[in-house]
DNA sequence: TTATATATTGCAACTTTGTTGCATTCAGTG
DNA sequence: CACTGAATGCAACAAAGTTGCAATATATAA
């Protein structure tokens, strides 16, 4: 695992959320994330918490085709912080889950710069198909 | 051009916003859009005429990696609405663009029920390198 | 163990983004 | 011209995210 840069503290709050995104096998959102900690911190520093873990390499941020925000664990990435894999969102029950074996092919122009990638396929999971 | 199924009216407000989206080379969001009308209608009215146009498969849905919703014409879709293509989110100008001619490949597996993709690269625009 | 510096938190207030209900207005048809 | 209902504006609301600041808690040194 990525070392913290920073002096960063190890608080309840931010063990339990790291706990819960490692622990869960799909990602999950902010609100779900709050109302799993049952009110064990405020709103805001779940928020603050989830922007230091993406800042770390610990977890990573995805996108849903609804525009939600959801957030998974970097279990998968190496030295590299890799990305360009796959999400997959349930249109039905909602859940997002990293295809890590899954990397699309494709050639950009080399105009241009390219830092990171959001690849996000939507339909039906295998529990709702 | 795909036709309305309903009785849509055609109204200042809709086709200011379809000329907008049309006219311009990357994808607008609803902030962009709102203040280029210039107070010709209300913000809600925005809201609706967007949802209808992309009902009515005359313009698309993209997020751009900070979660911001932008819409762009489906000039390059044919019959059936293809929206396999990659976008390109500028970090510095925040500029999103489809690249209409790259497709990537992937193979995802069986069990999932594909409905639609949301591909999105985001780093530097030419303009920006 | 205690003291200290500062990272972290909670709270309040705020902004932004998006939604809904309803009365009013306006486009299209006979 | 009159009529029907689609479209609009407004107000009120809800959800999501941000910011400033005083209070608290953690890591380190004494």
């Amino acid at each position: 695992m990525l070392h913290s840069v920073k002096n960063y503290r190890d608080t309840k709050a931010l063990s339990e959320i790291r706990k819960l995104i490692q622990d869960s096998s799909i990602a999950l959102s902010h609100a779900e994330i709050l109302s799993m900690l049952n009110g064990l911190c405020d709103r805001v520093t779940v928020y603050r918490i989830l922007e230091r873990l993406v800042k770390e390499n610990i977890i990573h941020k995805i996108i849903n085709v609804d525009g939600v925000l959801k957030f998974a664990s970097c279990n998968q990435c190496k030295q590299e912080h890799e990305h360009n894999h796959i999400h997959f969102s349930c249109e039905k029950c909602k859940m997002v889950v990293c295809l890590n074996d899954i990397s699309p092919v494709f050639q950009m122009p080399t105009s241009y710069v390219i830092k990171q990638m959001n690849f996000t396929v939507a339909g039906l999971c295998p529990a709702c198909a």
